[in-house]
DNA sequence: TGTACATCAGTGAACGCGCGTTCACTGATGTAC
DNA sequence: TGTACATCAGTGAACGCGCGTTCACTGATGTAC
């Protein structure tokens, strides 16, 4: 995506370095975990000195940002095919663990552990919120409803989050389960908590999705 | 709890300085991360030198597996009181949330981004396996049903995992939803995505646990 | 098409740093008679 | 109660290591006329 707009042949070989730098990148955080991204040992794997990559990146942090923000990018990408696909919030649904399950160290550096006094970029910020619009919509052209219970009442006074979206809070209140229980599947699930317990966790994402769209009557 | 069988002034010394060790590496992973914990800069902190705290562990490995144990223990402590107390699932889940805001380091090294390569130690394990069975005697307890659903068919002949423990597959069902849905909220919350969002938590983790209870007939 | 210059990728040496860990040691505390 | 010895906590020096980052540089590639 980012070789798209390389013009000249130096843009493109720039952009196809930085590519491999964050490829490998990649690389090093499925085998040692993001805290073992070392700059000089990225360097080493695709045989350049350590301070050549000053070319390409301020410097770790500078990468280490570029990998979270293309993290979000990509999930958001996921979701924006599906929804251009016309999926609702199964096919979401579906998007979510295809794209944690292809990527799941991507899926940790957005919702695993926070690294204390690390800020994300703000154009995550951005993308969550563009996220939570593409599941109001998909919620909204549901038929029924859902039924109305005390954090409902709650949404209704707390809602700024939303950014002048009109969904009304049981919509709100679906969305949130909806993020939440499939987040509590999948991050149990790729962290191997499932690994040694013998049940298949697609059948329990799948049951966890089927109860959030049963509430509707 | 350690202290508890120390006899000798040198034998309670040696557990106040482990468990002072402990502390400070606790410290240490709430202000830097779980990745940047140091012997040398406990050492430090306590007023020792680096080389002093191999008389403590047998290395910065050893430290990390028993302070994950720990955060295990800890755990299981908290729901083993909650259950003498005589709680049901709600009990359970309050003690359990008390227990991660409480402490969300210990929370996030058990259920955070996994270290690639890491492997928990065998006790972890079976204190899963023990905070199942409580899960699972609780929800056994409760008056009505549970509907079956394609997933509990599933556990039927899935159930390896419950090591002999009665109960049907409904309520294995139940106890894993539990898991994940509280999962989910109480790991989103900990690790900040609820942060700019401006409703409360607390509501939504109750929203979640109502509806769990909810699903008996 | 050819020359003169500017841009830029990449190198190697060097910096200071903190890490985990070992080792031989000192000195205090506990134990046995 | 006093002496001789064993145990053990803690120190300081030292090891090799890999890290992020800077700097002055070489040499290749692109640009202007």
């Amino acid at each position: 995506m980012e070789k798209a707009q390389a013009r000249t042949p130096r843009e493109r070989y720039r952009a196809e370095v930085r590519a491999e730098i964050k490829e490998r990148a990649w690389e090093q955080i499925a085998t040692a975990g993001a805290s073992a991204l070392s700059l000089n040992a990225i360097a080493k794997q695709i045989g350049m000195s350590g301070p050549a990559l000053y070319r390409y990146y301020a410097g770790r942090d500078d990468l280490i940002t570029e990998l979270v923000t293309d993290a979000y990018r990509g999930l958001a990408e996921a979701w924006g095919e599906a929804r251009r696909a016309g999926a609702g919030p199964a096919g979401l649904a579906h998007a979510l663990r295809g794209w944690a399950l292809q990527h799941p160290q991507r899926y940790f550096l957005i919702y695993g552990t926070p690294v204390p006094g690390y800020h994300a970029p703000e154009e995550t910020v951005t993308i969550t919120s563009e996220m939570m619009s593409i599941l109001l919509d998909a919620f909204m052209a549901l038929p029924g409803n859902s039924p109305q219970g005390p954090f409902d009442t709650h949404l209704e006074t707390h809602r700024d989050w939303v950014r002048g979206h009109p969904a009304g809070p049981p919509v709100l209140h679906e969305a949130l389960a909806f993020w939440t229980r499939l987040h509590g599947v999948l991050s149990l699930e790729l962290a191997g908590h499932f690994a040694a317990m013998g049940f298949d966790p697609a059948l329990l994402f799948e049951a966890e999705l089927d109860d959030l769209l049963a509430r509707r009557t």
